[in-house]
DNA sequence: AACTCATAGGAACGAGCGTACACATGGCCA
DNA sequence: TGGCCATGTGTACGCTCGTTCCTATGAGTT
């Protein structure tokens, strides 16, 4: 302990990417520990940047957070449609579906807290809300592929419900009840 | 405008059912501008009384939450058990969950808003995971009165998504849909 | 009537927040 | 080379917050 005082930095005026690496750090601290503790002094600390950064780059918190989250659906949303979009019929999406849903979203505490506190956040505020807007439509289109579109949209409830049962429970289900919960309601 | 200074109320000393009061007026508060509003501030304005009643009352703002929250699910989840005991079999079980969802739940903008809110509040704090929990686990076994153990926990995860789908979506389900997803589900 | 103590009331503290702003710096172009 | 200006930095302001604390009051008891 009692280390250095950050020594290696110094002077790094003219820092490309910087603004790439404030979106990320956001999100680092959105999924370590929740988007009520992402403040621009918490984000400042954690992307070892001065506070003064941030406000040069983003306008205002709330900008930060959708650059954030929207980041974060862009990368989620394409990575769902490519695994639609290389399943051959119904049958393969509807296990790829699964494969997204237990492999990606809950498989990684991450990608679940992120979608939770997307949620939280959106609950809220208007301009976060259009980035849920986005991902849920976005979604519903990849689901369309291969599924009518009032069974598009029944899925895609209920997947936003087993993510916030995963989130929440204390006794979540495991990836072969959800398989058996989405292939009950749309094999 | 500039009324007389609060000339009824004075020295209302020993107020009985002051807090359970506060109890309502933080439901209201929540309600009406979300948990992240919901300061002692905002709530003693609300409820008329002095800044220091709500620390001398509560312990903590957490605490009131908790208490908030609590008597909401003991309200709800009261009247779904209700509606779950008098269905004489499981088709009239489904109609009765339609008819909680649509018209309890999502009738009321109030009471979605509060569930939303409970989940926001309940993902990054333990004592409000806990009455998250604990209505999820009556809502679970109100459904075992008509629906097996792993129906029952698949409707309920349905059912948060279709909560969480009519708060945040622009574009939500109607009551004809949500009954068509839910009768398809387990029907 | 005197006493007591649970309740009520209001002011103050220290901390953290978003944001504004004045100043420093150095890459780039004339 | 010299100067401009986009970019980077650090400080400070004004605000709200949860919580603490001291004082006032009056209902119930003796």
């Amino acid at each position: 302990m009692s280390a250095d005082p950050a020594p290696a930095r110094r002077t790094r005026r003219h820092d490309p990417g910087r603004r790439d690496r404030l979106v990320d750090t956001t999100l680092d601290v959105i999924a370590a520990r929740g988007v009520a503790t992402a403040t621009h002094r918490a984000i400042a600390r954690a992307a070892d940047v001065p506070l003064g950064s941030l406000t040069y780059h983003f306008g205002s918190l709330t900008e930060l957070l959708a650059a954030a989250f929207t980041r974060h659906v862009d990368d989620v949303a394409a990575r769902f449609d490519a695994r639609m979009a290389a399943a051959p019929d119904r049958a393969a999406a509807l296990e790829a579906l699964v494969e997204h849903l237990t492999g990606d979203l809950l498989g990684s505490e991450r990608d679940l807290v992120l979608a939770v506190e997307l949620y939280v956040a959106a609950a809220r505020d208007a301009e976060l809300r259009a980035v849920t807007q986005d991902w849920m439509s976005r979604s519903r289109r990849s689901l369309e592929r291969h599924l009518d579109p009032v069974t598009a949209r029944e899925v895609d409830a209920l997947v936003e419900g087993l993510v916030l049962h995963s989130a929440l429970s204390t006794d979540p289900m495991d990836a072969a009840q959800i398989r058996a919960a989405l292939l009950r309601f749309a094999g």
